[in-house]
DNA sequence: ATGTCACGTACAACGTGA
């Protein structure tokens, strides 16, 4: 199974290239972020037409994760259990959730395509949410791979946090002055590794942004960032060979500001057993 | 110079979010 997430910043801006991304790198499972549009609106036909199958989430032009996938598309959900909402300078368990987090089975794969909160500034009630929902997600994690070690669960998405200071190229983005960067944030992360996941493309692409910001000629000083991770469960993390992240796609004619990172899985190995493998 | 984008509202230019 080749996995890839690609935060696409609008998909009603950029199907034509999602998707011609999709088919040109034979990609499986296409995990999407800020899709910016609701199921409604969501462009399948150019999906179809190129043999996927589509689950989107989203409310309003904000936000909104979707996964495309080859094979089909079971057990949906549009949150993680715990996972808190947010209104106004307003968050926890009791404000209305956000289109952040769609989950399915595919292929016998657990996956989830997740766009953390941004967190805005070090003081807003946003960061506090941001740190909040990672929390829950390190619980949902915890109390999920407890319940099921041998799960392969894929954990992908845009995480608006770089772990390490390699991970920030972007001179406007400080540690003790703005988010992404925080040792608060940087804990979250960690805390999901503890939880039970590794960075799976980290070992075979060592370096490299994911994320330029339009402004300021980010893309050809090359003052981006990494923030777009596929975390993965032990029985994905050791079952992972090779990976990419497709720089070029911050080129061209209308892209993104984040570009795709993709995983290939050999899920057919010796300690597989009985578990049923599509790919 | 938040020197860029995308979207909604409303039909021009601004507000919001990133």
């Amino acid at each position: 199974m080749r996995l890839a997430t690609w935060n696409v910043n609008s998909i009603r801006a950029r199907v034509e290239r999602t998707v011609a991304f999709a088919v040109r790198e034979h990609i499986d499972v296409l995990a999407m972020q800020e899709i910016k549009c609701t199921p409604e609106q969501f462009p399948y036909a150019e999906f179809e037409e190129a043999g996927y199958f589509v689950s989107a989430h989203g409310f309003n032009q904000w936000n909104g994760v979707a996964i495309a996938s080859r094979e089909p598309i079971t057990d949906v959900e549009h949150a993680f259990p715990g996972m808190p909402g947010f209104a106004k300078g307003h968050n926890g368990p009791d404000a209305p959730q956000e289109a952040r987090a769609i989950g399915a089975t595919i292929g016998g794969v657990k996956v989830w395509s997740l766009y953390v909160p941004n967190g805005r500034s070090l003081n807003d009630p946003h960061y506090f949410y941001k740190l909040d929902w990672l929390s829950a997600l390190a619980d949902y994690t915890r109390s999920t791979l407890e319940a099921n070690p041998d799960l392969p669960m894929a954990l992908v998405g845009d995480y608006n946090i770089a772990p390490t200071d390699e991970d920030n190229g972007d001179p406007t983005v400080v540690v003790g002055a703005t988010t992404h960067v925080s040792p608060p944030e940087r804990e979250a992360f960690a805390a999901l590794e503890q939880a039970g996941l590794k960075d799976v493309v980290r070992p075979l692409v060592p370096t490299g942004f994911t994320y330029w910001d339009y402004k300021q000629l980010r893309f050809p000083r090359n003052e981006g960032m990494r923030i777009d991770f596929i975390l993965g469960s032990h029985r994905l993390a050791d079952n992972v060979t090779g990976a990419q992240i497709h720089r070029n796609e911050r080129k061209g004619e209308i892209p993104s500001d984040h570009v795709p990172v993709v995983v290939d899985l050999d899920l057919t190995g010796p300690d597989d057993d009985d578990r049923p493998m599509v790919f």
